[in-house]
DNA sequence: GTCCGGATTGGCAGCGCTGCCAATTGTTGC
DNA sequence: GCAACAATTGGCAGCGCTGCCAATCCGGAC
């Protein structure tokens, strides 16, 4: 144990070692061929589309054949050439999926529900990420195109010119996704950002709130975020109220985006006696800051973030909030493509949780 | 707007729009054969070879000529098929990640290390998650090398017979990450679990902590939690203490699990004066059973966590923890698989956060 | 004007597999 | 026992591209 609590961060390179694993490998020194299908064939003393057949279970094929193929397979350790067969059929087994980051679990949860729905499928994902940016977005989708996939999966509706000429020159499926506001090109899986926001609006109206203000991040980037914070708006005005302030940080979304976001909205409009955060990871930062400076939660200050993470749940005081269905809405779209079937819309809504914080 | 407040969550099915967006990308009604490379030869008067060579800025070509075809290019929006390129050329530009979880922002930390780092190199990440199941390890690295990729990334050291079989018979390159406690198959770049734990214990120790709890969640499937136990507790064992209690919950690791996982330990051991939890969603998980319940941190109870999320930074007393490198362990891996050396072990160490919690 | 070497270009054989079709074998009905 | 039919099997073209090699072009040296 060699290791000291305070390391240094930066990476060292440890000593080279002499692997030889995978030397060990390669049989009697001659350079190794990979193993193919006819490999297959020749040892199981069958024709190659009788192999290709029993590895897909694909048409007819009599049980001792399949026996035989498969020892042959396990004997010679032999591993399917994607690429070949992708390339020699029609459709290849890949989706695409292209997400604006990783930080936010919003993401990985779409991801998770995707990938899970695509494996029972038989299908593998290729995932990019655009980092929010709609030149980097279109620059991913051409490179996704490149490989064939059977479908696209992408984030929101809105995409530059030419994502969109790519995207629907390419033939390909696509699903849309976490929006619903606006018009879709194909398959279109999600919920309104603009009613979450609305709803709560008049859920934090409804409570009598009304010095209520804004705290978010990057709007322009995050366009699903901005069509919260217009229904928002647009909700409370139908309450009679106006925002009281608004903190918008340059940043990505963040706890720390959200603590500094309220503090320094609070040092400009003092009497805010609620707020309303871009999402849930900003809306726990605010709740660090009131934990931080001894402001009673909702007493002094209610709080009300967006996505319903499980972190908000386990609060002292539960976050009030919106569930989204992220997790479904991948596997939704991810099911969808697979399906093959019309162009469609699928709302899956979401849930206010109230929680404890307003 | 007719969405309201609280939505049923269960999937509604929108209507069906009759979208005609995609068919009239068919170009005069005939059936759109995919334009190829031949094609884009064709309409630039130019032989294969010369655009293949244009389009991989590969051996020589004229100015006059990359430009013409590169209006053909543009003219018949043509977009390379990689899946053609892929098994004519020898190596794919494919690099498969193989991850045990999408829940733990951990590992989609890791992942955007390494697709960023991927992405520069012009290579493409096939995903898959295997839900920390050593069997499901083994189906998902069968199934990304049937995409023969280039290199293949996987999470920890240990692995199934059956998985180590594969991956050293593929002759891919093969990366494994987050652990270096252990032999690995060819690139392992990470840090000591066993050596943070055993840190993490000397610092409890050294702050004079007599009374230390651990609470952790599934060690059995995840093995690098089960090396900072195992460390923890020879790191206990050197300073003279033994623990005082432990709790583990058989759920993954969360908040939730955290949370309860402390208020079951103390139930049991009222005299904790210390715990140290399997990563830091526990830890954070048990600063909202001390807050709920009133319990000073770390006057009647201090924290320790694992990983240096960014939300442990944010708590109004931050937490004590352990940073890990994890973007640049992603980063490294895919650096390293891309540069082709040899063998080799890279330790990026830790960094030990003292926060306010302990 | 001719010759030489390098720059540029095109032709074409595969990469490993699947899909089609024809050949072969086994089966059922009468 | 034989025809008719279904089940099973093998052969081979070709998916779209790259890599190799040969053909052609160009400019300068002679």
């Amino acid at each position: 144990m060699d290791e000291e609590g305070n390391e240094a961060f930066a990476a060292r390179e440890a000593s080279m070692r002499d692997e030889t694993v995978q030397d060990e490998a390669f049989r009697d020194g001659a350079v190794r061929r990979p193993i193919t299908l006819a490999d297959v064939a020749r040892e199981a003393r069958v024709g190659e589309s009788t192999v290709s057949r029993v590895l897909r279970s694909h048409g007819s094929f009599s049980e001792k054949t399949r026996a035989r193929v498969e020892a042959a397979v396990a004997r010679l350790g032999y591993v399917p050439n994607r690429i070949a067969g992708t390339l020699a059929s029609t459709g290849s087994r890949l989706i695409g999926i292209v997400i604006p980051s990783l930080t936010n679990i919003v993401f990985p949860d779409l991801l998770r529900g995707a990938t899970a729905a695509l494996e029972q499928e038989g299908f593998q994902s290729v995932i990019a990420v655009t980092d929010y940016d709609q030149d980097r977005e279109e620059a991913v989708v051409g490179s996704l195109l490149s490989w064939r996939p059977a479908g696209l999966i992408v984030t929101g509706l809105e995409h530059n010119p030419g994502t969109q000429r790519r995207l629907v020159a390419s033939g390909v499926r696509v699903a849309e996704l976490l929006d619903t506001d606006g018009p879709g090109l194909d398959i279109v899986v999600g919920y309104s950002n603009r009613a979450a926001g609305a709803a709560s609006a008049r859920h934090l109206a409804g409570r009598g709130y009304r010095r209520i203000g804004y705290i978010g991040h990057d709007l322009s980037k995050d366009r699903r975020a901005a069509k919260r914070y217009a229904g928002f708006r647009e909700g409370l005005g139908q309450a009679g109220l106006a925002l009281a302030g608004e903190e918008r940080v340059a940043s990505p979304s963040s706890v720390e985006a959200g603590r500094h976001g309220l503090e320094a909205l609070l040092a400009r409009v003092p009497d805010l006696d609620a707020a309303y955060f871009s999402n849930d990871d900003m809306a726990l930062g605010g709740y660090f800051h009131c934990l931080a400076h001894g402001h009673p939660v909702p007493g002094r200050l209610a709080l009300f973030g967006y996505n319903g993470l499980d972190v908000g749940r386990l609060m002292p005081q539960p976050l009030a909030t919106i569930r989204t269905p992220r997790v479904e809405a991948g596997a939704t779209a991810a099911r969808l493509l697979c399906a093959g079937g019309p162009a469609t819309v699928v709302d899956l809504g979401f849930e206010l949780i109230e929680g404890a914080t307003a």
